[in-house]
RNA sequence: GGAGGGGUGGCUGAGUGGUCGAAAGCGCUCGCCUCGAAAGCGAGUAGGUGGGUAGUCCCCGCCUCGUGGGUUCGAAUCCCACCCUCUCCGCCA
């Protein structure tokens, strides 16, 4: 969330913020409500001043065998009037919490602005979108008729938008995520975590999914958990109320999680195929950082997530986006796009987000800069690298031959243990 | 799930109604000492928030001893509920 104490003093910057994000939020009571619970407070704490005063007076009366029982009577009133007007300032401060929490991040001046994704900026492409001399199909239709993917009986077990993955379509989602984690763990810097999946509603609060968000996942019945729609949320909650060393900076993390989504709103859109599912596989990437390097964390979260895209010979571009449509909680946000030729498009394959202090606060994630100095939030920042299932249907698609089968890149034969995804004469799959 | 013990500052740990945001030790910071370091000596060292101020320095107040309620003039301390944790028993991948 905003820090209150910015919003009081800079409410046109706030204004201007969600103008740009295309929010309305109600500031003009918040700032009220601020300045009523101020002075509300500053009330009250004179009467707990004299209260404390009194029970002191009190005790020293009563150690003098004096004795106090017409101030006990004053100070019991004194303490009843507390405990009305104390209710009044909870009523005030729950408020304004509502309020606060449902503010979004402020997007940082160097994006662009726009009202949703006609005005994304395209920054770089890498390669070129793939050209067959045959006509190619759908991952879709690939994938069932190698009997790697298998949507009907994820139907039957779940209900739509599932999948079940079997045989060498198993396997290379398996393959994706080790060839991911092995990536960043090695090259990159990352240390893994293989974080719950159930997470409380404090750590869905924390990192802004809660309480805005609730209508797009999944709650289990008589928890206070939820089924986790991003890593971003266990992993970013690791250090939640903590005040972290300054030398333990940059942290970053990487963690392989499954995740789930309700797609609330969504029905009818992209209904076939691996592209929007209640259940995929990511692995994501996550950095604590100090404040002033945060935007160049994000410039190199980016290359590590294109990193992935470039090893495996899969052209994409990298768009820069604006500030409609971008997320709640992000100041900044780089989205991958891969080529997707069933599409005939570039589809999103990774989301990377500067959230500033933005989550920090939220999460009450700090370091103290220097031994006895004042703790300060620290910028948290996410991005996939990358999501699973949609790069599977991009290598699917576009390693797809000509004879209905699939190369697998370069990168992924080891892990695979074959060169190609194909079936035999009696409609096995071969090449384990 | 049943029985019992326990949650106090960066850490260990004392505190069972008032002078306790809290002894002592460790750690850390600064100073003295030293050619330098160690040891020793001295001082400092929780977080949040409201006001004095335009201010992260400083001053005053309020809140916080797992969380939330309650009793009381007054609660770390007494009562209730919940969460977490440890030991034993039961169950279990």
């Amino acid at each position: 969330m905003l820090d209150l104490k910015f919003v009081r003093s800079n409410p046109e910057a706030v204004r201007e913020g969600m103008r740009k994000k295309r929010v309305e939020v109600p500031l003009d009571e918040l700032l009220e409500l601020d300045e009523k619970r101020r002075s509300e407070l500053f009330e009250v704490e004179q009467l707990k001043n004299e209260r404390n005063q009194n029970s002191k007076e009190v005790a020293e009366r009563k150690k003098a065998g004096l004795d106090a029982s017409d101030l006990i009577e004053r100070t019991r009133q004194i303490s009843k009037e507390i405990k009305e007007r104390d209710e009044e300032i909870a009523r005030l401060d729950q408020r304004i919490q509502e309020i606060l929490l449902a503010i979004p991040n402020i997007p940082d001046a160097s994006v662009p602005e726009g009202d949703d994704d006609q005005d994304n900026v395209e920054v770089s492409k890498w390669g070129e979108p793939t050209q067959f001399d045959f006509e190619p199909l759908a991952h879709w239709d690939l994938g069932v008729n190698l009997d790697i993917l298998d949507f009907e009986r994820a139907v039957k077990i779940s209900k739509s938008r599932f999948v079940v993955d079997k045989g060498l379509g198993a396997r290379l989602e398996r393959a994706l995520i080790n060839f991911m984690l092995d990536l960043h763990t090695s090259e990159h810097g990352y240390t893994e975590v293989f974080p719950p999946v159930l997470v409380n509603g404090d750590s869905m609060t924390g990192t802004g999914q809660l309480p805005k968000f609730a209508e797009d996942m999944f709650k289990c019945e008589g928890y206070d958990l939820y089924l986790a729609p991003t890593a971003e949320v266990p992993v970013t909650n690791l250090h939640r109320d903590e005040i972290l060393d300054p030398d333990q900076l940059p942290i970053y993390y990487c963690a392989y999680t499954p995740c789930f989504r309700a797609e609330a709103g969504a029905a009818g859109r992209d209904t076939r195929g691996l592209i929007r599912v209640h259940q995929f596989n990511k692995v994501e990437l996550v950095k604590f950082v100090r404040p002033e390097t945060s935007f160049d964390e994000l410039e190199k979260l980016v290359a590590d997530a294109e990193k992935v895209l470039q090893l495996l010979e899969l052209p994409y571009r990298k768009v820069l986006i604006c500030t409609g449509d971008m997320g709640f909680s992000n100041a900044k946000q780089y989205d991958l796009e891969v080529w997707m030729p069933s599409y005939g498009r570039y589809v999103e394959i990774s989301s990377c987000s500067n959230f500033t202090d933005y989550q920090a606060r939220r999460a009450n994630i700090r370091f103290r800069p220097e031994p006895g100095a004042k703790p300060e939030f620290v910028h948290t920042l996410n991005g996939s690298g990358l999501a699973v299932g949609r790069t599977a249907a991009a290598v699917i698609e576009n390693y797809q031959q000509a004879d209905g089968t699939i190369r697998v890149p370069k990168v992924l034969q080891k892990y695979m243990g074959t060169d190609v995804i194909k079936l035999d004469r009696q409609g096995q799959l071969i090449g384990i």
